[in-house]
DNA sequence: AATGAATGAGGCTTCATTCAT
DNA sequence: TATGAATGAAGCCTCATTCAT
C-alpha cells in the first residue's frame, strides 16, 4: 500500500503534516498516525527515532511553507494592490492547506530550538520585506492607503487574512452558524480585506 | 477544616485555567496542574471526578469570557468610533488575558461538546450585534467606513485585534525578532487599526 | 499478599534482591520482579520511578553488606587464626546468599556514579585493614603464615572462600559432577582454607 | 565475492566474543555487534540465523578456552611445583584474555542447554587430573604441601589465580583504588600464590 | 477535606528477526 | 554475499483514576 524507496517516508512524513496540521490532532499517537498512514508502528521510529523527531521535521518543513509566504511577496511587475490581491490568494490557500499549523507553532514556542530556524533572518527576505515597504510608504503617500507604520499595515493584512481561517471551527459556529454561511462570507472575503486596506 | 470548602475548588479551577489558556500547556497532566494549584493530586479527583470534567468546566467558564466580547458591544452613548475603540480595549484586554482559549477552542472543537452552549443563540446577544449592525451600516452610508457586509467589518475589527495577540510567539520570534519591538508595535496598534477601519 | 506502609516499598526491594542477586537474573524485567513480588508492576514505578533507580538502590545496600564484611574483621580478643577462622564463616555466608552480587559489580563497572560510594574511604574500615595488617605481619613474623605483602594474603584469603561460591554452578557441573559433591566439599572448605594459609 | 567467505564469519564471531567476554557486554546488541564488527546487522542474521545461536557457538568455543585450561595439566618432565608455576601463567593468561567468560557462564548455567558439553567427561582429561592428584598427594605425603583433599588444592588454586583477575574492576576500586596498583599486585601475585600453597 | 497506595490502559521505543532484492 | 525495508514481540514508563483511610 506504502510506497517504496524514499516513497515511505515522504508518505509517512505527509502524513503526519497532515493528522497534525490539518486535523489538528496535535497528540495524535505515533499509533495514529501509522494507522493514518497504512504503515506498522515501529517503521516509523525506523525512519525517524522518535515521534519528536518526526514532529520536528514536520514543522521544519512547514516552516518553509511559512518562509515562502514570505518571499512570494516578490511578485513582480504589477501594481502593489495587485500584488497585495495575488498575496491575499496565495497566504489564503497556505492557510487553508494547513489551518492548524500556526497555532501549533505558537503554541509550541517552548521548543526554542525550533525558533533560531524560524526568524528572519534570511538574507533575501528581508530585501523583499524592505521592497515590499518601499511601494507600501509610496501607496500611503498618494493616500490610497491610510497612514500607518508599514509593520502595522502587514500586521492588518495577515491577520484579516489568516485569523478567519484558523478559527474556522469558531467562526463557522459562533459567528455564522453554518457552514454554507462561512463558506459563503469566505468566498467574498477577499474583496472585503482590499476594501478595507485601500481607499 | 471546612474552611476552604469553595475556595481550594476554586483555587484549583483558577490554577487549571491559568495553565491551559495562559500559559497554552494543553497537554498538563493533572499533576502539573496539581503541583501548580499546591494541591496533592488525588483531590483534582475529588473535586471534579475526573481531568475530563475539570476541563470542561475551565472551558465553560472560557465561552462565558468569549460571550461578554460580544454582549459588551452594548457600550451606549458614544459615536460609532468611539464604541469600536472602546470595544478594541476590551478585547484586547480579554485576548491578552487568555492568549490561548481562542486557538484551544479552535483546535478541540471537534472532540467536544460543549458547542451547542457556544452558538449565538442568545437573544440579547443577537439583539446586540443587530443593533450595532445597523449602526455601522450608517456610518458606511455616511462614507465613514469602507462599504461592505456588516459581517465582513466585524470578522476585520476581531481579526485585527486577535491575530497579533493570539500569535504572540509567532510575531515576536518571526516578525518583530524582538520582544521590545512587539511591545512597542502593540501600544500603536489600536491606532492602525482605527485608521484602517476608518477613513 | 504485599505488606502496607514502608512494608510494601521493602517488599519489592527485598524481592529485587534476590531475583538480580540470588537468582543471578540480571535482565530480569521488571514484570518479572513484579511478580515476584506478587505487585502490580506499575507499583515499581510508584516507588522507585525507574528500573534503573530500584538496580541501583538494591545495588548500594549489597553495597553496604561488602562494607560490612571489611568493618567485621574488627573481631576483638581473639587469637588471630580464630579471627579469620570467624571471618571465613561470616563472609562465606554472605557470598553464599548473594552469590552473584560480586559478579554483577565486576560487569557493571562501566556504571562509573556507583563506584565513587563503593571505595574504601571509609576511615573506621582502613584503620580495622591496618590493624588487621599489623596482625598478620606479626604472625608471618612468627612463621606461622609465609611471608608475603599483605595484601597478597587477603586476596588469597578472599579469592579461596569466594571463587567456589560465586562459580558454584560452574563447579558443580564442571568439577564435582554432582551438586552433592559439591556441598561436600564445601562443608570441608574452611579446613582446607585454614591448613592453606596457616603452617 | 566469494573471497572473504568464511573471514566474515569468524570476524563477527571473533568481534562478538571480544564484546562479550572481553567487554563484559553481555547485554550487547546485534546492532552493537554488527557495529563493533563493521558489518551490516543482518548478516549477521545471515550467518548465525539468530542471537541466540552466534552467542552460542561463541560460547562453544569459550568451553574450548575452558577445557584447554584443564588439560594443559599435562605438561611433562617437570617438578611439580615449577608444574604448577607454569600452571599459574597459562591460566592467568587465559583469564586475562576473556575475563568477563566464567562469570557469564556461571550466571548463564540455568538457562541453557550447553552444559553437556562441558562436563569433565573427557577421558583424557580425567587422566590427566588423576595424575595430577596422584602427583600433589606425594607433595602432601613429603609435606611440601598442606594435607588436604586434592580437590581441595585445586579449589584453592584456580581460586587464587582467577578470583583477582575475574573480579578486576571490583579489585582495583575497591582494595587497591588504583589501576597502577593493581598492576604492580597482579605482577607479584605468582610468587604469594606459590609461597601460600607450598611450604 | 485530604492523602498515600495501588492499578489498568495506553504510549513510546528497542530489539531481533524476516522479506525482498 | 550483502543490505534497506518492514514487522511482531516485548520492555519501560506515565497517566488518570480508584481505594482505603
Amino acid at each position: 500500500m506504502a510506497g517504496k524507496d524514499k516513497g515511505t517516508e515522504n508518505h509517512i512524513k505527509e502524513t503526519a503534516k497532515a493528522v497534525f496540521f490539518k486535523e489538528g490532532r496535535f497528540n495524535a499517537t505515533t499509533q495514529e498516525i501509522a494507522d493514518a498512514a497504512g504503515v506498522n508502528r515501529t517503521l516509523l521510529h525506523y525512519y525517524f527515532r522518535s515521534r519528536e523527531i518526526l514532529l520536528e521535521k514536520v514543522l521544519l518543513e512547514g516552516q518553509e511553507v511559512f518562509r515562502k509566504k514570505m518571499n512570494e511577496h516578490a511578485l513582480t511587475g504589477l501594481s502593489f494592490k495587485e500584488k497585495i490581491s495575488q498575496l491575499i490568494d496565495v497566504w489564503m490557500d497556505r492557510v487553508k492547506e494547513f489551518p492548524y499549523l500556526d497555532s501549533y507553532l505558537a503554541s509550541q514556542i517552548h521548543n526554542t530550538n525550533l525558533w533560531e530556524n524560524l526568524k528572519m533572518n534570511d538574507k533575501e527576505q528581508r530585501k523583499n520585506i524592505a521592497d515590499f515597504f518601499a511601494e507600501l510608504q509610496e501607496e500611503m503617500a498618494a493616500g490610497r492607503v491610510a497612514k500607518m507604520e508599514p509593520m502595522q499595515f502587514l500586521l492588518n493584512f495577515i491577520s484579516m487574512v489568516s485569523y478567519p481561517v484558523i478559527m474556522r471551527p469558531l467562526m463557522e459556529n459562533s459567528f455564522f452558524n453554518s457552514k454554507k454561511a462561512y463558506v459563503q462570507a469566505m468566498s467574498e472575503r477577499k474583496e472585503a480585506i482590499l476594501s478595507t486596506l485601500f481607499r
